[in-house]
DNA sequence: GATTGATCGTGACAGTGTCAAGTGAAATGA
DNA sequence: TCATTTCACTTGACACTGTCACGATCAATC
């Protein structure tokens, strides 16, 4: 992780990793048998406490609303919080994506998202088309974690104030919210 | 475009770019200085195109609900028919993020979707935060373009039929369009 | 007490980005 | 017309990288 947020993971190396641990250039090779290998257990270890952290902000709350949006901070917290494995996670070019283990708690954790959602339509609106929403609200956490910056420089060249990532969390569950509670015969398109 | 597309951006290689352009290794180090250097001059291009393909795709439509999905869909167009250059576009560690040309066009093409969504605002809804739904949008269809493939895989594993881009792109987009429609007083939340 | 397996260290190889120096042709200026 | 400068490279070198074969050490096992 170190290494990942000194020299971010272009500049990453295996022999970096071997001096800062006191081994040999090629033990971490060893252990890992490859590069893709070391940071496919980078991402598998991101996505447990992403799932262990999904799982705890979802833990108590009734009102699968509330328990929705505490997910979405839950989602954002890891990734201020565990920036370097976010940075590997979805990186399909530099990790086995078929890794099993890694396919396994993957789907754990996009599962407690999808039962959150699952639950919000058996509450409130039966036709929700669950996995739709579900993948729309991690798609767009997702996006909005990697554009986050671009929004800041974005702001900027329009001089307005710009919005913290935690802020944009809280407006974009709202936004998608809203959605999810609307049906078309409440109001006809003008 | 053509070692980006076969080794992937990780075993992307000014060495092997040089070779397939028939030239001594170090020339296009020459011309674009650097490595980010390339990338990024990869990256402008992109967004040029991206730039065109919204400003065409809203072209011509008058309800600014139909012109949203049509720029839905052409983002994701771009995505299908210009994979290399997607792959560099938002890759901030491998490319000069400040540069002044990058951060130009890529503001003109982020306009074409705020502009939009104001239209929205005008004739739909006129609290609607401009603003948050334009990144909203753009969040949720770069995380899309991110996560299709794990979309792809998780179905595979639940043993669901899986949907494809395009489709994906046209739940999402309704799914949001059903939240700028909606306002609190249609329904109460029982 | 010999063998085996795991965990490394060492050295080598091909490949990489980048830099300094050289090279030849085209453009420029007198 | 001819010297000079600029441009677009080429060449060669350096430090760095991942990966491999080969040894060395050492604890566990038979």
């Amino acid at each position: 992780m170190e290494v990942i947020l000194s020299t971010g993971l272009n500049g990453f190396s295996l022999r970096e990793v071997a001096r800062r641990a006191g081994v040999s250039h090629a033990a971490p090779g060893y252990h890992f048998g490859d590069v893709r290998g070391l940071l496919t257990a980078v991402a598998i270890e991101g996505f447990q406490t992403l799932n262990d952290e999904l799982v705890r902000s979802a833990a108590g709350i009734d009102d699968p609303i509330e328990r929705l949006k505490a997910v979405g901070r839950g989602y954002v917290r890891v990734a201020i919080e565990h920036p370097a494995h976010c940075e590997v996670m979805f990186r399909d070019d530099v990790i086995a994506a078929d890794d099993a283990n890694l396919a396994e708690v993957g789907f754990a954790a996009y599962m407690v998202l999808e039962d959150t959602v699952a639950t919000i339509a058996e509450r409130y609106n039966s036709e929700l088309p669950v996995r739709d929403v579900a993948r729309l609200c991690w798609s767009t956490m997702q996006g909005l974690v990697e554009l986050q910056s671009k929004f800041v420089s974005l702001d900027l060249m329009l001089a307005r104030s710009s919005t913290s990532l935690d802020e944009n969390v809280e407006r974009f569950t709202d936004l998608i919210i809203s959605g999810l509670l609307y049906r078309p015969e409440m109001m006809p398109l003008t």
